[in-house]
DNA sequence: TCAAATGTTTTTAATAATATCAATCATCGA
DNA sequence: TCGATGATTGATATTATTAAAAACATTTGA
């Protein structure tokens, strides 16, 4: 077998339910017309007229078509559903990777990763080549695939990245003009920072989840194919890695606010030398803290 | 068949090689012994060995293998050749897309683009996967891919970036140590510089190569996978649409000595401030090139 | 006896083969 | 004559098959 037959399934039952509003011995339309109906080819519409006409619904005699029955409940061709699954490959695989800790050069077995995330291998392998443009993983020399992984240098070089788009991100923001979503957005920003600061000592923890909501709204301005393509990756990775270092987390998350705060005051008084200095160092801390969770890891 | 089975063919003719360095009715080493000698597993050397055994060269019984005759010359197996063709992918398909100027939303058919490059369909899909992360094409709703291809959204967006990547690079610069290459690249380059401006009048279409080598030195000094990734696409794509654009491009190229000379005293200097200067005018100067050779495509 | 060599089995990645779907072209009939 | 159908071609998505590699088990001979 090859493809699956999903689509004759859904365009007969699609075409079933139209059969059901017509009147019984009348004509049925022409196969344009029902691969109109259904928004499929001609060649899947001939398919379900031929099961139409042998399970005795229509007759079917060259151009001359007619309904023969007002077509049953259980006449339906039950389609098979898990079509979900390669939905969210590449949150899934960095979930793994970052969860499980997968040290660099590790071998990825194609087969293995299909079986684990239940999606068929060409795909991953679609997605692999994918991730290698990021240099995330590599191709080894005779067939298969590596995990580049999350060494010291590639923390180094991605948060160095992270700056560069994001120092670019600031400067944009802060010409931005004043009627731009960005300023709303801020403006809530603040005061769910300012409402998370009262009560740091016990929902610490929800800080992860509101410097992503943080960044992505910075980023936001810049509208660019390639920073957005980057922004995705380098978001999931960072997040993850905070998730990890649990040493000092209430500090860290408060000192983070603070940073967070200083950065949206400079932007909102259009200050960009001051939006620089503050997103700098935010992003210096920012940096310290994935190699130190990269060290806890190693020792650990 | 499924694949190919040129490796045991290459196997095969280097272990026929060995042999003819050993004494006749001498004893033949062990399996893993001939396995390292051929770079291969040992299922590919028994293949080998019961191939040399069927062709009486050897005799093979358990441990006790003998070199009965020096092989001939055609007793070699012919490797069906054709083993570069997907060395340059990436470089001949966007030579092809600029070439020939396909235009944005173009279907591509992977079984086209197959026979084109004399690629294996599945090396395509991998390839195309991989490029759809720069934005470059994308897959289509009902299975396939197309060209987003080299629209003006494309290119403000490519120079952008590229402005953001290369400003970061200069910055960079200023900083190299004494000793760094970059000083040594840099001086050769002014050097190259100076000699072509001396003879523009009659050589102006070299500086094509030269532009390319000015920025691939530029950005040599940041040692970023993610950046390095990405300078090898945005130098091809700007590279030729330069070679595009044949209007006044005497008068382009000596102005863009210029403006690579500014930068590169700048960068003597030590001077951040004005080596960035210098980089922007030149960088607004090249995406105004860009786009302009764009429509000029659109009216051509 | 025990390490190295061989025999056997399992797993993987590369690629051919094929079912499904889309599009085109030729033909027919009202 | 034009719209509908029949036949053909060519594409992609997915399975099946095979070469190669790796893992495991067994044997042999110093």
């Amino acid at each position: 077998m090859a493809r699956t037959d999903a689509r004759y399934r859904e365009a007969y039952n699609t075409l079933l339910d139209y059969c059901g509003r017509l009147q019984v011995g009348g004509a049925v339309p022409s196969e344009s017309e029902l691969a109109d109906v259904a928004g499929v080819s001609r060649t899947v519409v001939r398919r379900c007229l031929a099961r139409l006409e042998e399970t005795g619904i229509i007759s079917w005699n060259g151009r001359h078509k007619r309904l023969l029955k007002r077509p049953a409940n259980d006449d339906r061709l039950e389609l098979l559903g898990d079509r979900t699954a390669a939905e969210d490959l590449e949150q899934r695989f960095l979930e793994w990777v970052l969860r499980f800790d997968v040290p660099a050069d590790t071998p990825l077995s194609v087969a293995e990763l299909s079986r684990m995330f239940s999606v068929p291998q060409h795909e991953l392998k679609e997605f692999l080549a994918g991730l290698s443009r990021f240099g995330l993983v590599a191709r080894r020399p005779r067939g298969g695939w590596m995990l580049r992984g999350f060494t010291k240098e590639f923390a180094v070089e991605l948060s160095d990245f992270r700056k560069v788009l994001e120092l670019n991100a600031v400067r944009i923001a802060t010409d931005a003009p004043v009627g731009h979503p960005i300023w709303t957005t801020l403006s809530e920003l603040r005061h769910a920072h300012l409402d998370l600061k009262s009560r740091i000592k016990t929902d610490f923890h929800e800080f992860s989840k509101l410097d992503e909501r943080f960044h992505e709204a910075i980023n936001s301005v810049v509208s660019n194919r390639f920073i957005a393509e980057f922004q995705k990756v380098i978001s999931l990775i960072f997040h993850y890695h905070f998730l990890w270092d649990k040493a000092d987390e209430q500090e860290r998350n408060a000192a983070a606010i603070e940073e967070h705060l200083a950065i949206i005051d400079a932007l909102e008084a259009r200050d960009p030398d001051g939006a620089a200095k503050a997103a700098e160092k935010h992003l210096r801390t920012s940096k310290t803290t994935l190699l130190s969770s990269l060290r806890y890891h190693e020792l650990g």
